[in-house]
DNA sequence: CAGCATCCCCGCAGATACTG
DNA sequence: CAGTATCTGCGGGGATGCTG
């Protein structure tokens, strides 16, 4: 039914199922919005759309070992949130193109800002877990 | 013991338990990284070091809701990463502080700028549900 | 106070089958 | 091709109790 689809779309991207954290007081809204951008998945079709615009199977591909079904809940939700535009054209077979609208443009360039960064920094981060780990396996002989 | 210590550590943060996507292909490290920085506790820890360094309990109060457990691996995470300084001062009661590495701080600015964001954008994405969710609506009373 | 160890639940996400 | 519906597992993560 809808009332079940929503449920799901709600809880796609990392969203929290609103009863496992409802502990009393309620999430503060933007960190929903924020976790549904830094998403495992929200993360790599933002940047993906950040290129051009993309049909759904292209979007698969691009991205890799995502299934159908998590790509179908993210989109939602970023088409939801206003940062995604989903153009469903009515003829055989089914043509969806996805596009990010200037909201989501916006949040793209953040996310693709810190995927760079990323990138760019890798060789540091590895360092510095070689140094973390040789320090670890030495306390372990000590004790 | 210490094997099974880290692979908590590892499987900490968002970070996937390196069997369940595990289908033949490596994940890219670069993702790993930006799981790591992009995680549910990791943006709001990053976010929080960034005024100034907290101790364990400071972290805990000023981010909220965060279990004793996940704050732990988190940081253990982002540490391990080399962008989280541990400072271990050996006295008792025991106090430990946490800081941003330049690395750290370079990250968390990335993040801090999209979390921004978010806040500044909250209303045109609730808008933009408001919108989404009249359209579904409809859309079940006609069918 | 900081953090580790253990238990255990439930919800994310993959697999599969079916529709327009 | 682009989804939806349903089932299932297993791992993230919360709760509790214990150590230095």
């Amino acid at each position: 039914m809808a009332v079940s689809t929503r449920a799901v779309s709600r809880a796609a991207a990392g969203e929290p199922a609103a009863g496992k954290y409802d502990t009393g007081e309620a999430m503060c809204p933007y960190r929903l919005v924020l976790e549904h951008v830094t998403s495992r998945w929200g993360v790599l079709v933002l940047i993906e759309l950040l290129d051009r615009p993309h049909r759904f199977s292209e979007l698969r591909r691009a991205i890799g070992r995502v299934s159908e079904k998590m790509l179908t809940q993210t989109l939602q939700t970023l088409e939801r949130d206003g940062l995604v535009h989903r153009d469903a054209k009515p003829v055989i077979p089914p043509r969806v193109d996805y596009s990010l609208t200037g909201l989501g443009r916006e949040a793209a360039e953040q996310v693709r800002a810190l995927a760079d960064w990323t990138t760019d920094r890798m060789d540091d981060v590895e360092k510095a877990r070689l140094t973390y780990d040789e320090a670890r396996a030495s306390r372990t002989r000590a004790s």
